[in-house]
DNA sequence: GTCTATACATTGATAGAC
DNA sequence: GTCTATCAATGTATAGAC
């Protein structure tokens, strides 16, 4: 259980370098282009100098999990702090990078003992704070929508409409996002209480 | 582009024992487990001996998909022929294993060039036969949901559902569970016209 | 911190004997 | 139809020199 090996520090350029070589290969290739000589090859280093930063494959996968993670979360920030919040999420939840990052990630927890957990808590931390925000909303439009109902169809039907979009299908997609048009909309249309300036 | 080498035929016993062997690991291990070794290994066969029922992987995985599809298509009228078919479509969009089969092949989907055309292919008939069905069945019950972008967000749920909670992620599912049952009684409520005796 | 060299398992696939 | 033998490529990972 002890490392033996020397190892890289946590903080180093080059470390952070081949994190986003394992990032890259993930958003455009897919989980199955995730090999230390891949991701090397892609950093422009040798192969052995990935195992002096990162004891494990699994490792350097976890920082990449770790940092998807971040960065969807100062992006749910953000979108709270936008004008309409909830066509914003809706668009996060969209976007075709992270959709498709988010079904790579879901399919290497289901191959991938070691790092299941680490990516199972932060997808349902990161639905966990999305049905707290959108239930939030809602009764300021004074809408009762069941929160948690709504964040998770939206979230499974944006998910799929991107992956499935990449693959050349998209028989009921437009269908489906009218009716997502329709929902956001009517809760639009209810004007929010004004929020008391902080 | 020729192929010097010989080839069983199609019909034969040990090449469906094959596909059977696949078709397990599929489902079972998922499709990192498709390996030729793996494959013979689960039928009790030598590897090579899988190369002369299929000249490469990618032609194995493809017979699988062909027979998934059909299976599909068996339990799909079947679901028609039903007491109450909008409900047993839902439950077969839920079966566990089926859905995750279908993950699994969206990813294979993903992965392997060869194989995309027929999976999307597939998928785009059994989305639409779908469609075409459940609209028949609302306009029966009199009802005016859109019915492609109903069967959309049903499948998208209905998968997603099944592969998170494979994960042991569960957030927000029964939320959206409780949704689709106040559809579906709502459809049912209302009479459906009593069909003609055929 | 980076390199060379290396070990060893597994993969897809083929040639040719029986 | 099934077998033995064999291939090059890729995979993860380690030891030790510079």
């Amino acid at each position: 259980m002890a490392q033996p090996r020397r190892m890289g520090v946590e903080g180093s350029k080059m470390r952070s370098r081949f994190v986003d070589a394992a990032e890259e290969i993930l958003r455009d290739v897919g989980y199955m282009g995730i090999s230390a000589r891949q991701v090397s090859a892609k950093a422009g280093q040798k192969t052995q100098l990935l195992y002096y930063y990162f004891r494990t494959m699994d490792d350097l996968i976890l920082a990449v999990v770790r940092r998807v993670n971040e960065n969807r979360m100062t992006r749910f920030e953000e979108a709270l702090a936008s004008p309409d919040p909830l066509r914003t999420l809706w668009e996060i939840n969209s976007d075709a990078s992270g959709a498709t990052l988010s079904a790579e990630l879901t399919s290497i927890a289901n191959h991938r003992e070691a790092i299941r957990a680490e990516i199972v808590r932060s997808a349902q931390q990161f639905r966990a704070l999305q049905i707290e925000a959108v239930s939030r909303l809602l009764s300021q439009a004074k809408k009762d929508y069941p929160a948690a109902g709504i964040v998770m169809i939206a979230a499974a039907l944006a998910r799929t409409i991107v992956t499935e979009s990449a693959l050349g299908l998209t028989e009921g997609h437009e269908a489906a996002l009218k009716i997502v048009e329709r929902v956001l909309r009517d809760i639009a249309g209810a004007e929010p209480e004004p929020p008391r300036s902080a």
